[in-house]
DNA sequence: GCCAACGTTGGC
DNA sequence: GCCAACGTTGGC
């Protein structure tokens, strides 16, 4: 079982949203080392990090689960969507999605800073400067020390 | 294949 | 709103 920090800005999909909907889509990744991750290197039942970024503060806000084989992601074919890919062909789906379920809200959530602040998770991907990608692998160590500061 | 220009991300 | 960092694009 691998362990996964995956961004979502929360005006566009938050933690709330999900603790709602207990499953959904996650699409609209249009970044290939992403993309890749999220094709080869997840399973099912693969437990993620779900992080709010460009709110105030950053922070990570609860914890789901990868709940699906890698799909399609729809949206690249959807003329209306803000994410359609007028390259990308249906025989030769260029992106691709998960479906993630809700596991838990964190009672506190755990900002940037704090995370900053803890020697345990200065290997992160998500702390190097200039980082971008939103879905990220962590370790079981940080993912279990991300958890523990959120109770 | 190089690389300048451009667009996007996301913390600040 | 700014801008550093970085990915992508496209002319050559």
């Amino acid at each position: 079982m691998k362990y996964w920090l995956m961004k979502s800005e929360p005006f566009v999909y938050s933690i709330d949203d999900l603790a709602r909907d207990r499953i959904t889509s996650w699409d609209g990744v249009r970044n290939y080392q992403a993309r890749n991750f999220i094709r080869d290197d997840m399973q099912i039942g693969d437990m993620a990090i779900f992080y709010h970024s460009n709110s105030e503060p950053p922070a990570a806000v609860g914890v789901c689960r990868i709940s699906s084989e890698a799909i399609i992601d729809e949206t690249q074919f959807d003329h209306g969507n803000e994410n359609f890919d007028p390259r990308s062909k249906p025989e030769n789906p260029a992106w691709i999605a998960r479906e993630v379920s809700f596991v838990k809200k964190f009672r506190k959530q755990v900002s940037i800073d704090e995370m900053r602040a803890n020697k345990k998770l200065s290997e992160m991907l998500i702390l190097r400067k200039g980082n971008r990608l939103s879905v990220t692998p962590i370790t079981k160590q940080e993912f279990d020390e991300i958890l523990k500061m959120g109770e």
